[in-house]
DNA sequence: GGTATGTATGTTATATCATAACGTGTCAAG
DNA sequence: CTTGACACGTTATGATATAACATACATACC
């Protein structure tokens, strides 16, 4: 496995530092494309457009803001077609499902074993997937102590990115 | 501040275990009133009531759930009644959000600084508080890493409870 | 006590997020 | 070239959440 996918998006000093994403967006996509050809799963023109435009973005979307630009390049426009993309791409591991929210993001390093941390900057909404296997330990811990078997565990962190305060 | 305010609910080797959640609950309603009055704010009885239908359940509920069993006291039936009682009690930190269910638990230790790490069952529905100090930890040195400042967090987990556990 | 002021409650209406259920089309295996 | 599995599109509805406004209540002040 590959050390690390995307240099800009997904080193930790500089994720939320301005880079050319278009480079991190088409690796991902490759790499998105093996994944789905070794997994036996059919990446179809939905499914890869609606990660396609999650990488665009590089934010967490809504399901109807997909939906929205499904819609106006000739896909279907009802919930079901953009909710079954999503749910699709979450289960390969390529989208995040952003609970706080109630929207989506593109994973920055699919295929790697991560259980994802994710920064959300409360005021420009841009989400950062940070490392997360120290704090996945002391949750893994904390369950233990208390006889809990953890199968799925969601945590998020809402605050201020770098570029944002500095702004503020 | 006391130690421990709720034996049965608050210790980590029994929170799951049977034991008399009556008492935790009353306990709870004791530190909430006086917290409330500390605080300024106003409990007035249809936020007490929801208080203590969640302390009773001891289990995560919707609002509509809430709603319903407000209604069925003859308070309000419709949902801001519902939600605006909800949010004033997780501003006062007797209430805790669970975003992973969009679901509300009460508070097993209101008025102790905590960032509470939820354990949602996913067969019984039951919510634990697990101790959150070392997870938190683990968080900010992850969003410090990247230069982001946190706000607020969420952290929960979904697996078996250990009642849940045995059972299968 | 009476009145002003802020806060809480109740109601209407609507926004937002999500899925069930069914028919049609597409593709690859046999 | 059939068949079976899966994807897609659509209709309809369910579930969650809030905006906006009117009424009632509590407290503080005169």
């Amino acid at each position: 496995m590959q050390a690390d996918p995307c240099p800009g998006c997904a080193a930790p000093d500089i994720a939320f530092a301005a880079h050319d994403h278009a480079l991190c967006a088409s690796d991902v996509l490759v790499r998105a494309d093996a994944l789905a050809v070794t997994s036996g799963a059919r990446m179809t023109p939905v499914r890869r457009r609606v990660l396609e435009i999650l990488l665009e973005e590089h934010k967490a979307l809504g399901a109807y803001d997909v939906l929205q630009r499904l819609a106006a390049e000739g896909f279907g426009n009802q919930p079901p077609v953009a909710y079954r993309a999503l749910e699709f791409l979450v289960d390969l591991g390529l989208v995040h499902r952003i609970q706080r929210m109630n929207a989506f993001a593109a994973c920055m390093h699919p295929g790697e074993a991560h259980a994802p941390v994710f920064l959300i900057c409360s005021q420009c909404n841009t989400v950062a997937e940070a490392s997360a296997a120290p704090v996945r330990a002391a949750l893994d811990r904390a369950a233990e102590a208390m006889g809990f078997a953890i199968e799925r565990s969601t945590i998020e962190a809402l605050g201020l990115c770098p570029a944002c305060r500095g702004a503020a």
